[in-house]
DNA sequence: CCAAAAGTGTTTTGGGTACACCCATGA
DNA sequence: TCATGGGTGTACCCAAAACACTTTTGG
């Protein structure tokens, strides 16, 4: 089943059903071979890269509604999900970026289109399993695609002090938030849960003191061995409880 | 210099230089005597509490927005704030109080009067020293007082929940907050600063280790001895450095 | 002199880091 | 047997907690 059936179309919506002035911003985080990455939408032969986004409907709640901006994205339900920060400068009240993309998609609009006005952005950030989702583009844009944090491309608006402020928030909450649990596999050694952290906080940890720490967390079990085919002892597979 | 002047009159303004959809909530702390307050309005003769609100003009940081609500109901500036959650549930659309309200206060209104919509509320907590707030109601509500938040009255809608989760966020906060340096007087002694921390976090800390951390912290400065009159060792002064 | 609160020194504990060493494995 | 990465034991450091003791004050 695809979603873009039950959306609606940019250019005929009413957009009668959406609240004003507000929209949901996601910094969703994935994690692949030693870099983590970020969902970007690019919107079509714009060159405008933004982070993905939507709107909250009228009799909506304000998680459920990031919740379903999360599955048309990604196609996935149960995502670890963390309100952070809400953004309400007025440099976010620039509507010509969006007026280029409209443009650019030709969809006819007038000065007060929905998606010209200013928006206040309530601002999650997400950790999801890469190889779980299937990125999908919404109507604007041709493309849903993994960034890796390092080499964003420039991103509209206040868009990147949104994504600094979801790594900050991530970094922070690191031992909270059970970051393996999300963006690792269900398995996986304790080198590879450490390179994870390593990567989030762009900082190397010590090798003995992680395992430990983990270790005495109480939230991982030890599996059993991994045959990793490589020319040293085999790692343990570990899982972390409950869920 | 009354700012009521500068104010619109809730029943002939013209909201249209508001956001619709977007409210501000404030949970203003105090400290007196061993107990931690908030400010609460009342609103007129309906029974209703409500924590401190306003609503962002479309042409207004968000920020600047609530530091104005914070200057209406407490006459003061430069207020340590903190914005930590927003809230979007759904029986925040409950319009049955503001509809009381304003029935109460003899205000003609239409089915579809600005107060009467669903709101999404940004939220923030704030730090003042209660000696230097002169409390002010609005419009609507015929006081606004603190109220020890142990003995609070029931509140409206959901600001129960934003008042606990901002007094979570207080507690998690407490040492980098510098609590003392925007609750107490300019000089204290360790004592009154331990009983702050007492009071806000509801939990006995060891003296000795609560006075050595604090002098490690290389925040405080040592003044002069006060004279309590009280049969033991007169304490230190001590007040916070930087600003 | 005593009670009460403030200040300080000493000891203990526990988490974190550093380092050493052994283990398993494939080339 | 060697290089490599994984696992564990030991030593050390530092901050927080626990406890003991001294100091200052008014009654």
């Amino acid at each position: 089943m695809s979603n873009k059936d039950e959306r609606n179309s940019i250019s005929e919506v009413t957009w009668d059903d959406y609240m004003p002035g507000i929209s949901i911003d996601c910094v969703i985080f994935g994690y692949h071979k030693k870099e983590l990455k970020i969902l970007v939408l690019e919107y079509k032969k714009s060159g405008i890269f933004a982070l993905p986004g939507g709107f909250l409907r009228k009799n909506e709640e304000l998680k459920d509604a990031t919740e379903r901006v999360l599955f048309e994205r990604t196609g996935l339900s149960d995502i670890y999900l963390n309100q952070f920060h809400t953004f309400g400068s007025l440099k976010r009240a620039d509507t010509k970026p969006m007026q280029s993309v409209l443009k650019k998609n030709q969809v006819p609009f007038e000065e007060n289109h929905f998606l010209l006005q200013r928006f206040v952005s309530v601002s999650y950030y997400a950790l999801v399993d890469i190889k779980r989702v299937e990125p999908v583009a919404d109507e604007l844009s041709d493309s849903c695609k993994w960034y890796d944090t390092d080499t964003l491309p420039p991103l509209m608006l206040d868009h990147r002090e949104i994504f600094e402020t979801a790594l900050k928030h991530l970094r922070n909450n690191i031992n909270r938030n059970v970051v393996g649990m999300n963006l690792l596999d269900e398995s996986f050694t304790m080198g590879e849960l450490q390179n994870l952290h390593e990567t989030i906080l762009s900082e190397k940890l010590n090798r003995t003191g992680f395992h430990r720490k983990m270790m005495l967390s109480g939230r991982l079990k030890r599996l059993g061995k991994k045959k990793t085919g490589k020319a040293h002892r085999s790692p343990f597979l570990y899982k972390f409880l409950d869920a």
